[in-house]
DNA sequence: CAGTATCCATGGGGATACTG
DNA sequence: CAGTATCCCCATGGATACTG
């Protein structure tokens, strides 16, 4: 198994490596949200604001390929379809902390600084 | 300062504050560059394989405007711009070194499982 | 050397309709 | 519910040429 999907280029270093699994637009938030829960399609869905249908399956899909995340479909009327992180999905854990880490720091420091107002700016 | 170029939607989670300030097509590897050394502009253009001039030039931008990179400019002829990390670049690192961590760990895997021999898988 | 400036192709992503 | 299938637009990014 091993970023089927991705372009078959050298392995070059890690980070790149990294970044074919996970750079994709929307694979890191969709890791946030199943690193919370096992989920299912339209709660990931409603979840990621702004995706739509077409992109979530595709960077699903992609996911499931690179062995990242797992897809159980319960065989049943209407169907029901469970996404949850296999161990090399959870295995990424450590670097969705420190991007949680870095932005939660980076918001305070943004509060640490003298409040400009949220003034008359209309719209 | 912050996330200066970055849509201006509400601030939500602390991973896509993160993902808005590298999660742009080229900015985690120009990061990698950049912890190395001080780098000039043709420096990053060389080491960064597949990147054409613009995009370089904006990626630098916007993270200069987000203040994770200095650009410093030598006023002489030829002209000589040095690009190198502010602390608040610096302070990306534990997610560069999860990155890196992570890939690593992937090709090891990879290594360790039954050689499926390079057969006659022509094309 | 370190960039702009232009033109152009690709595909990301929206909208809509349909299905097992 | 959880998708697939189309059609289509436009922003992103690539290639190339030019410049202080």
């Amino acid at each position: 198994m091993g970023l089927a999907h991705v372009n078959p280029e050298r392995p070059t270093c890690p980070v790149e490596t990294t970044l074919r699994a996970i750079g994709g637009r929307w694979k890191v938030l969709i890791l946030r949200e199943l690193f919370q829960e096992v989920k299912r399609f339209n709660q990931l869905h409603r979840a990621l604001d702004g995706i739509t249908q077409k992109m979530l399956t595709q960077q699903l899909r992609e996911m499931e390929a690179d062995g990242l995340v797992l897809r159980t479909v319960y065989p049943q009327v209407p169907p029901k379809v469970e996404y949850s992180l296999t161990e090399l999905g959870r295995s990424l854990k450590p670097i969705l902390d420190a991007m949680h880490d870095w932005g939660e720091q980076f918001f305070e420091r943004r509060h640490s600084l003298p409040t400009r107002s949220t003034s008359a700016e209309s719209r």
